[in-house]
DNA sequence: AATTTTACTTACTAGTTAGTAAGTTGTCAA
DNA sequence: TTGACAACTTACTAACTAGTAAGTAAAATT
């Protein structure tokens, strides 16, 4: 018998990918179990409920996000470059063979997921907003970002584009993505 | 035996409700019927398939926005009072029951879909797009919209960010989805 | 060396899914 | 008034869903 230590994130790896992929209602406990070569059970056994294994999904993308956020290599860039980094998580969900947003996923299916995932896509979206509308500030404060009205509507405007572009690439092409990223760019520092 | 001729319209005006509020795949011929009062059997009597049915409701729904902005009322608006007119359709949307866009919600199912519904899905977005860049340009040359870049790329932000607020709202309330609204009003106007 | 724990498997359940085949009944046209 | 047809119902299937209970074998702990 192979012993695997590591099934538990190999797991949340695949559900997470599956939940930007197909979103939560889109894939079961078997397709998981096949992809990695156990049964159904065995991820029962590490999560019991896919409402739980739905909520740590959510947990480590937004734990991951903190210690992003909070790493020197993010904190200390410029304004301009934070942007820049933020879009990249993006872009590299797009690259990721189509992946959307996981937030945007999961409001999706908001109407048919448990309250507690409902709570973790609420804390997700807020603690991506929160981020994101300190940077616009800090960026209109240092004279590099120019836009009118409050940073925290600018900052919706922003996320919900990046959310609905990743979305829209799916039937138009990526050149779509790519033109809403250069659009923003152009909005904020003309 | 009360005989309803309207059946299959009614059936398209749930599937359509059901669509934009849990997802093409958040739904099955059963909660159709029974919404209706009938059972699973006469679902598939007027709609042999989900594929049929699907590729119907979004049929259906981009003939409506043909029909709209071929209409003397929207079309003999000016640029501002379109850009208002279509930002409503986005609100009433929300307004009926915290409901998302179709094409959002298509597209992230898109992975999961039959490739009718993809094509749909793809037509669909092209519209809606392509309507709005004629309006942004419209609006540019008519001196009352003030953006950089192409229309193209202005309306793909747009677009992409009214979808996203409609989900965002889901997550954070209405009030995210107006501020988002909103800024889009101010970054055109201003 | 014995025992416990971890990470599974086998085997199952009850509910749901899209979809089908054959029968039923009210309505309408000839 | 007969027959065709439209709009269903009943009854079913095969596949899939999340989830459970009991057993097993290897590794870690004592």
């Amino acid at each position: 018998m192979i012993r695997n230590t590591n099934t538990q994130r190999a797991i949340l790896d695949l559900a997470e990918s599956f939940m930007q992929d197909k979103g939560f209602n889109g894939f079961s406990y078997a397709h998981i179990a096949a992809e990695l070569g156990v049964k159904n059970a065995a991820i029962h056994y590490h999560f019991p409920t896919k409402e739980v294994l739905g909520c740590a999904v959510i947990k480590r993308y937004r734990d991951r996000f903190q210690l992003w956020i909070n790493n020197a290599r993010v904190k200390d860039l410029s304004p301009q470059e934070k942007l820049d980094w933020f879009f990249s998580i993006y872009t590299n969900t797009r690259a990721d063979n189509g992946k959307v947003c996981l937030a945007g996923s999961l409001e999706i299916d908001f109407n048919s997921i448990p309250t507690s995932l409902r709570e973790q896509t609420e804390a997700l979206t807020s603690e991506l907003l929160t981020w994101l509308q300190a940077t616009l500030s800090e960026g209109r404060d240092a004279g590099v970002f120019h836009f009118n009205g409050d940073p925290v509507s600018k900052a919706a405007l922003i996320l919900s584009s990046l959310q609905g572009a990743l979305q829209m690439a799916r039937a138009l092409g990526t050149g779509k993505y790519y033109a809403v990223v250069e659009q923003h760019k152009q909005d904020l520092l003309a």
